[in-house]
DNA sequence: GTAGTATGCTAAG
DNA sequence: TTAGCCTACTACT
C-alpha cells in the first residue's frame, strides 16, 4: 500500500527485471484485456514515477498508466508464472525462448484504481496535473510554496493535495509535521518560507530513504526501539514512526498521548504538546 | 473462519 | 457527500 516512495521503488524494480525485454502481457481477470493484447510481444522501453502514478513505457504502443489506489499491489516472482490467484488485472512475464536468454521474471498487478493505456500527450497531461514530487530530481518546492503561502486551508490538508505536492500520503504527512513541530491545523499562509523549505527538504530525505528500504521509517536514532528499549512496531507497514496510528499512546518525545481526528475523510495523527500553534511574528 | 481497518482516488448524486 | 474499488493485514472467535 503505497505512498510515493512505493511507486518510485516499483518503477525501479520493474525496470531492473523487464527493461529492454520482450514481454508476454495478459489480463487474467479480463478488465485490461484489450490493453494487454496491444502490449503482448512488445518490449518495455521506459519506467517513470510521478507522485503515486506509475508509467510503464512500451515504445510506440504508448504508456501503461497505473495507480494503485488504497489496495492495489504489484508483486514479482521468478521462474515460470503459476496459475493466477485472485483478480490479476495485468500480468507481465519474460519469454522462455528469449535470445539472449535471461532469467525468467513475472509481475502481477492486483486491485489498482487505474490501469490504462495512454498516448504520450495523455501521459503528459496526467503529470501536468500533479505538483512537484520530492522524489523527482526536476521538482522544486517553489511551485508548492506559491499555493501554500496563499491558502487558508490547513497544512495537513495541503500536504495531501496531489496538485500541490505529489507523492505525500497519510503517513508522511503526519510524520513530517511532527518532526517539525507544526500544528496540522495551521493555515498554509501562516507558515514561513523557512518552515516550508524545512518540510520539503525533510520529505526529500525521508522519502528517498523510503525508496531505498521500501518502507517508511521516520524516527531519528535517539527514538528507535533499540535506543528507547521499547518493542519494535508490528503492523502492515512495519516502519518506525512517531505518531501515525499511535492514537492514545505516549508521544515518543514528550510522553503525552498522541491525538487523532478525521480530516477530509482521512485519519490525522499528531502530538498536541509537541505540535503547538505558533503564528509567525509579523 | 470472520470482522475490521487501511499508506488513495474517482465518479455518481 | 457517498459508494465503490476488491487486496492484505491484524485481531479476534
Amino acid at each position: 500500500m503505497p505512498e510515493g516512495h512505493t511507486i518510485h521503488r516499483l518503477a525501479r524494480d520493474v525496470a531492473d527485471r523487464f527493461a529492454g525485454r520482450t514481454l508476454d502481457a495478459s489480463s487474467p481477470q479480463g478488465k485490461f484485456a484489450d490493453g494487454a493484447a496491444l502490449l503482448d510481444g512488445t518490449a518495455l522501453t521506459a519506467t517513470e514515477a510521478h507522485g503515486k502514478h506509475l508509467f510503464l513505457g512500451f515504445g510506440s504502443v504508448g504508456w501503461v498508466h497505473i495507480h494503485l489506489g488504497l489496495y492495489g499491489t504489484f508483486r514479482f516472482g521468478e521462474g515460470v508464472p503459476p496459475e493466477p490467484v485472485g483478480q490479476v488485472r495485468l500480468r507481465l512475464a519474460t519469454r522462455p525462448g528469449e535470445t539472449p536468454a535471461g532469467p525468467l521474471h513475472y509481475a502481477d498487478l492486483r486491485g489498482p484504481t487505474r490501469c490504462e493505456l495512454l498516448a504520450e500527450p495523455e501521459k503528459q497531461a496526467v503529470s501536468d496535473r500533479l505538483g512537484p514530487d520530492p522524489l523527482r530530481a526536476a521538482s522544486a518546492p517553489e511551485a508548492a510554496w506559491a499555493r501554500i503561502s496563499r491558502s487558508r486551508t490547513s497544512i495537513a490538508a495541503l500536504l495531501m493535495d496531489q496538485k500541490i505536492v505529489a507523492g505525500v500520503g497519510n503517513v508522511y504527512r503526519a510524520e513530517v509535521l511532527f518532526r517539525h513541530g507544526i500544528d496540522p491545523y495551521r493555515a498554509g499562509r501562516d507558515l514561513t518560507r523557512a518552515e516550508w523549505d524545512g518540510l520539503w527538504e525533510d520529505l526529500v530525505a525521508l522519502m528517498t530513504d523510503g525508496v531505498r528500504k521500501n518502507r517508511i521509517d521516520t524516527v531519528s536514532h535517539a527514538h528507535t526501539p533499540e535506543a528507547m528499549g521499547r518493542p519494535p512496531r508490528v503492523d502492515d507497514h512495519g516502519g518506525e514512526v512517531y505518531v501515525y496510528r499511535r492514537a492514545g499512546q505516549p508521544c515518543l518525545v514528550c510522553g503525552s498521548p498522541v491525538a487523532t481526528a478525521e480530516l477530509a475523510a482521512r485519519n490525522l495523527f499528531w502530538c498536541p504538546h509537541c505540535q503547538q500553534e505558533r503564528p509567525p511574528d509579523r
